[in-house]
RNA sequence: CGGGCCGUGGCGCAGCUUGGUAGCGCGCCUGACUGGGGGUCAGGAGGUCGCGAGUUCGAAUCUCGCCGGCCCGACCA
């Protein structure tokens, strides 16, 4: 490609509405543009980064046995009630001439599972089905550039299988097949356990990718390998020593005290770690208390994942007052009625001599043991982890990481093939729904956290091996005789040997086109202009590392070529 | 959904308080010089001031409504 037929605008300024490095990046050096929120043209370098992508995850699909189709966007509305996703928030809508209701994919586990109706016999099994697609997903927040949008292509695949163990294999080829894929990209990520939210299924793996601009948070432990995912990540809590405390709770008065942190400088009150806090949620209309040590802050995801519940959501005023006879700052769970829900956190297992609101508005009891006094429900773990926290493997500190979410896996089990009706005959002539898993890699997403961690004050430093063009020769001089023709000479080789290589032939100062070269992050840059012409060479810079080398003129395609060849992965 | 900020040539911004010929830098075009890190000089093109209504002799500027965008929080298959 020359310079002078591209389409690559580049801009001196970072725009002003990006944060993200990789948002700034990704629109000053010409590969991508906003129309609207959340929704993105990618441009032709930014394109040719995201068929690179797609083309590693395709080999490597493939490689696992995997076919690839390709799925329409528009679905029928009555395809999705079947599966009992119709009414999530995020879909877009829309009708067609005659008012049948479309829904734009958000996803397509239930198209797949749709045409997985054919599959008949044991023996067809197991399949393993994917493609790229756009997806629809109507977020609140779409932001950072192309981290989070409303309309962006994914890679999505989808295992059918006759049982558990048959699940088990391809869920493991796939972890494998994502750990190459990302690493071929050049993105280090982090595997974690994680929820598996509305998708249902039982087991779920993240492929996180740790980065300023990432918004999901990660617990890591450096010692053990543990990794999860905040919604899902627990720590080994040290054992308490705590007083027996009085033969049963003692009531008094708190005046002005409101918070956990007003009570543990109150005097007569108790440290936040020996106080239980006392949350008011309903879930799915129901209400419930939620009881967490003090210092402690709830995880709602986890709260969700441990009650069932579809939807959970903090208690109003008056529900709380209602519930429990007093305002937030007062409230406890000792002596509440038995029709309620408690759930409680493990870190109050067996305390005594606890502290806690005595649903009497400004009162507290001390004295509370949890054991004794309290009617707990349900144990489960609902606490954020924190920083510094003992590793639940090896209790060594756990380390906790901004991340973006480029992959996840999930286990689906029967939950869409039940809905839908995909069902094989086994081996006993029996009628068996398939059982799938399903599997995703935003493409957009990964290019934007590979510009996230592959960049410097100068632009994107692309890994060789989805760079838009691998080389980029840059012509000092265009005008000069002998430089238009070195530089042309070393392109043409190039080419010849099956390199993506640039020609920077633009009549503009040099200056402009080291900068433009280095902004759009091309891997090599082999600089023709007559200072080193005048001894036969050309100069060789690698954009990782900034190290230069100067090479005979008939030499440098060869000697390049090499360096790209290893360099792809 | 709660809070904050912002819409003025392609990009980055000033002008708005106190209404009166729409400005700056970069980029772009033409020419010349230049040519190893966003070079110099000269000339030039380009704007419904987000949209609509109102006030006014007169609105980028004041008022009301709407639309769009960004950030924080909540939420997120």
């Amino acid at each position: 490609m020359r310079w002078t037929q591209a389409f690559i605008p580049t801009l001196r300024d970072d725009p002003a509405d990006a944060e993200a490095a990789s948002h700034k990046l990704l629109v000053r050096a010409g590969y991508a543009r906003q129309l609207s929120s959340g929704i993105y043209s990618l441009l032709p370098l930014g394109f040719r980064v995201a068929r690179k992508v797609e083309a590693t995850i395709r080999a490597e699909l493939e490689k696992i046995g995997a076919q690839e189709f390709q799925l329409p966007c528009m679905h029928p509305s009555e395809i999705w009630e079947k599966s009992g996703r119709g009414a999530i928030a995020e879909s877009f809508r829309l009708q067609d001439r005659h008012g049948a209701d479309l829904i734009l994919g958000l996803t397509h586990e239930e198209i797949f599972t749709w045409l997985a109706r054919e599959l008949r016999s044991y023996k067809e099994l197991p399949q393993l089905w994917f493609q790229f697609q756009t997806k629809f997903r109507d977020e609140e927040r779409p932001k950072s550039g192309l981290l989070r949008v409303r309309e962006f292509v994914m890679k999505d695949s989808y295992s059918f299988d006759l049982n558990e163990e048959g699940l088990d294999l391809q869920f493991q080829n796939h972890f494998d097949a994502y750990r190459r894929i990302f690493e071929r990209c050049g993105l280090d990520t982090i595997a974690v356990e994680a929820s598996s939210g509305a998708m249902g299924g039982s087991e779920s793996v993240e492929f996180m990718v740790p980065t300023e601009a990432g918004e999901d948070w990660v617990a890591n432990c450096g010692m053990c390998g543990y990794a999860a995912n905040i919604e899902k990540a627990t720590s080994a809590l040290p054992e308490a020593t705590d007083e027996a405390g009085a033969a049963s709770p003692e009531q008094f008065p708190t005046p002005g005290v409101r918070t956990i942190a007003d009570l543990a400088g109150f005097e007569g009150g108790a440290p936040a770690d020996r106080q239980i806090k006392t949350l008011v949620y309903v879930l799915d209309e129901e209400p419930a208390l939620v009881l967490l040590r003090g210092d402690h802050d709830l995880v709602e995801q986890k709260l969700l994942d441990a009650s069932g519940a579809t939807a959970a959501r903090p208690a109003g005023d008056d529900e709380i007052r209602s519930l429990l006879g007093a305002g937030a700052g007062s409230l406890g769970a000792v002596g509440v009625s038995a029709d309620v829900r408690i759930l409680a956190d493990p870190a109050l297992e067996s305390r005594t001599d606890m502290t806690t609101g005595a649903n009497l508005d400004e009162h507290h009891l001390r004295g509370v043991d949890v054991g004794r006094d309290i009617n707990i429900t349900q144990w489960a773990d609902l606490r954020e982890v924190k920083s510094g926290e003992a590793c639940p493997a090896c209790e060594h500190a756990l380390e906790l990481k901004k991340t973006v979410e480029v992959g996840h896996i999930f286990k689906l089990g029967t939950k869409y093939s039940e809905a839908l009706g995909a069902e094989v005959l086994d081996e006993n002539g029996k009628k068996r729904p398939v059982i799938m898993g399903s599997y995703g890699i935003g493409v957009g997403r990964a290019v934007a956290a590979i510009v996230e961690t592959h960049h410097d004050e100068n632009g994107m430093i692309w890994p060789m091996n989805v760079a838009p063009f691998e080389v980029v020769v840059t012509v000092v001089k265009p005008k000069d005789v002998e430089c238009h023709e070195v530089g042309e000479r070393i392109y043409e080789t190039l080419q010849g040997a099956g390199i993506d290589v640039l020609i920077d032939d633009r009549d503009v100062s040099p200056g402009v086109k080291f900068k433009d070269a280095e902004l759009i992050g091309i891997p090599y840059r082999i600089t023709v202009g007559p200072k080193g012409l005048k001894d036969g060479k050309v100069e060789v810079f690698r954009r990782r590392g900034a190290q230069k080398r100067e090479l005979p003129v008939d030499r440098v395609a060869d000697a390049v070529t090499e360096n790209v060849l290893e360099e792809r992965r």
